[in-house]
This record gives structure tokens, C-alpha cells and sequence, in this order.
DNA sequence: CCTCAGAATGAATGGTCGTTCATTCTTGAT
DNA sequence: ATCAAGAATGAACGACCATTCATTCTGAGG
């Protein structure tokens, strides 16, 4: 702003380097990756652009280029980011042999659904924004089918052991599954959008709830 | 294209006549919400732009500013549209006082929330689009949040109702209406991302379901 | 018939976006 | 110390966006 700033440049050297940096790809794709989340949880999808993404990431615009070929791919490799890690969450609970009681194992199921990692507005954000272009896009249909199939599967299994072992007459494991995945998923819709109206507490309690009708033997 | 078209404007009189017509205002204003509702569903949020509402409607690109003063409040008012569209139907079913019988209620109730009206993609799409918005738009929450209370408040009355009449034990109208508004935006969300996963019968068969557990004496 | 309030138009404007690429800088091998 | 490979930069560019407003057109009332 004023002629001295132009003859005396970087006054010091030390502050915050902003001495260039190069690093390894995947670091610097993942680093754009976790930059995008955040700014479509602080922003909207729909305001998100190159410059605000780079500057999050404290990176120069041409870098998102350079890692992902475009602005739809970056977004695009974004929501597989968080749709695998939403998932392999489930799975890992779901495969793990460390629970063998499969109450013990449905409670571990909920409460990370519905725990702090999952339902952190800046994750939810994603999701819904993604979820919100999908009618239109299908590329995100086909990213988030993907890996909700196989998770939908693992807990259809899941319900179908619990209901073996408790007898429950007239269950039907795969109508259950879908209507605890919608559930899950409404209350993190709730949790966004209505989070004066619904706390975290009283989501769990409420999918508690119908884990309890549906498998009282279960549940506590 | 042919030279001839030059000379020749406007071939015929009647076909679909580009002569500008002046119409009331609130007409104006509907045909520019509808137009943007199929935009929406059409592209997505994210890429809907002035110019394409407007040639959506059939009018210029400068009639939006006119009726709206902004895009920003041209799709502030399509949710708000949306949004008491949806639930102004609940509220009708809940408050109607041609159903008497509480289980054939609940069946109504259903029937809207999941039926052909609601579930179009259409409709589901700008219901997705602006939700995925709202963590990052106060205004989107604070529209949604103020209708949805009142249907919830509804809702739960009407559960209280059933529960009274079915003297169903340790059942909790607050936690089930939450529990069940919850299940419906969860099968909402289902049949529009991963419609191939989710028929609307078996989305009606699930949430059917879910009540039959609550209220078994009400439900067939 | 004429009038004119105001509805409708669309070319023009200024701003912002995604993308490019000549250039600079870093690092590890030589 | 030197060099080459390629990672990182950011000014520049063209495209497209929302918005404006001078102008045109319409139709109800006189």
C-alpha cells in the first residue's frame, strides 16, 4: 500500500513461512480434500470456489488444478472421501470380531452414527450438501450407492443374526435395516437443520428406542 | 437458419405467441417460483442461474428482479413456497376433521407423506437441495425450522391421541413423532439417491411398519 | 378512439469464476 | 557445487454470472 512496502519485502523470514513447500501428491490432495470440507460446511456447496478452497488450504490457486484436474473433480473426490470414511466406520464396527456380544455391538454401531465424529456440523454439512445435488447429478447417485450398498448389507446381516438369536417372530431383516438407516439418517437431517429442536441426546434416544421395539432382548 | 425465416417472422399468429403479455403480479411471481423448483430439480442448486428460471418460464432475464429483488430472494421464497406446501398438506390431514377413526388418520398421514404427490423427484430434490444449504445459510434453517415445528407439535398431539386410545405403555409421543418425522426424511432421502435400493412400496412398507410396532392395535 | 401507468424486455455493465501456463523455486542425485 | 525434474506459484484470460435501466409495449379507463 505504501512505497516501502515494495523495497522491504518479507520483513521476517521466520514468521509463518510462507517460503514455498513441496510435498508428496497425496498429502497435498488430501490436504485440498479436508480444505473442501470445510469450506462447504462454513459456506454452502453452492458458494464454494478455487480461490477459497486454496486459500484454506494455504496453498496458491493453480494447486487444485495441478492435483485434480478440475473444480467437479476435486469436489467429486471430496465426497468419496467422506462417504468412504462415513462407511468403513460402519463396516469396522460391524466386521469387528473385538465385540462378540451383537447388542453390545449394535449400542458401538449407534453411538458412532450418532457420536461425536460422525455428527460434527462440518461433516453433516457435506453430506447434505452432496445429497442435495444428487438428484441432478448422478455421478454422486453412483459414489454414494456404492458404499451404502455394502454397508446396508453388513447390517442387514447384522439384523438377521440378532433376530435369530432373540426369535423374533414377523422381523424381517431387510425392511428393519432400511428403516434404521433412514432413521439414522433423518436425525442427522435433524440434527442440521433443527438442531434447536433436537440434541444429540435425544437422537440417540430416539434410534435407541427403535433398536428396543424392534429387538427388546437387545437393547437396554 | 434459411433466408427465408428471415423475411418471414412470425409464421403464424397463434402458435405459442411471443407477444408479451402483462399479468398480476402474484401470477408472475408463482410462474417464476415454479419455474425455479424445476430448475432445481433439473441441474441442481448449485447451477441454477437467473438467466436459466427465466427462459424456464418463458419470460425475460429481467422479470426476476422485478418480482424478486434478488436471486438470493427469488430462491429464499421458493423454499418458503415449498416448504408450507408440504407442510400445510400434514397439517391438513392432522387437523381434517372428516377422519375420525386415529389409525385411518395415521394411514392418510402416510399415505401424503410417501405418495405421489411428495415423492416426485422433483419435489425431493429442492427439499435436499436447500437442506444441504442450510448449515451454511441461517435463513434456510430458520424457514424450515418454523414450519416444521408446528407439524411436529401436530404430530405428536396426534400420537398422544392414539397412545391415550391404545393405552400403550411406556410409549413417549415426543420421542416417536421425532422418531417418525425422522423415518419419513430418511426414506425421502433414500428414494432420491439410491431409488434403484428403494421402491416407494417398500418405503411405505417400512415406515408402515414402524408404526405397526408402536401402535399394533391401530395399525393393519 | 386515445392515454398513460406500469409491466415487460434484453443489451449492456461490472464483477467473479475456473482454468491456464510462463516462471520461480525446491530438492535429491550427481 | 551443480543440475535437472517437477512441484508450486499467481497474473492473466475468456466465459459467464447477477443486476440494471433506457426503451418498448400493453390494456384498462376515460
Amino acid at each position: 500500500m505504501n512505497d516501502a512496502s515494495a523495497t522491504v519485502r518479507e520483513v521476517s523470514p521466520d514468521t509463518r513461512s510462507k517460503r514455498r513447500q513441496i510435498r508428496p501428491k497425496a498429502e497435498r490432495r488430501q490436504q485440498l480434500i479436508d480444505a473442501t470440507i470445510r469450506c462447504i460446511a462454513q459456506h454452502g456447496l453452492s458458494a464454494v470456489t478455487m480461490q477459497m478452497v486454496t486459500s484454506e488450504a494455504g496453498l496458491s490457486v493453480g494447486i487444485a488444478n495441478l492435483h485434480f484436474e478440475s473444480k467437479d473433480n476435486l469436489l467429486k473426490e471430496t465426497l468419496r472421501f467422506v462417504a468412504e470414511e462415513y462407511h468403513s466406520g460402519q463396516i469396522e464396527i460391524m466386521e469387528g470380531s473385538e465385540i462378540t456380544d451383537l447388542g453390545a455391538r449394535l449400542d458401538a454401531l449407534l453411538d458412532f452414527q450418532l457420536g461425536r465424529g460422525v455428527t460434527q456440523r462440518q461433516k453433516m454439512s457435506v453430506w447434505f450438501a452432496y445429497y442435495g445435488e444428487a438428484g441432478a447429478r448422478p455421478v454422486y447417485q453412483k459414489i454414494v450407492s456404492t458404499v451404502d450398498r455394502l454397508a446396508a448389507r453388513k447390517l442387514e446381516a447384522l439384523f438377521a443374526e440378532i433376530i435369530r438369536e432373540g426369535q423374533y417372530l414377523d422381523a424381517d431383516p431387510h425392511d428393519l435395516a432400511t428403516g434404521y438407516s433412514a432413521l439414522i439418517d433423518g436425525l442427522h437431517l435433524g440434527l442440521l437443520v433443527t438442531p434447536r429442536e433436537l440434541s444429540k441426546r435425544r437422537a440417540r434416544s430416539v434410534a435407541r428406542a427403535f433398536l428396543r421395539r424392534a429387538f427388546p432382548q437387545h437393547i437396554v
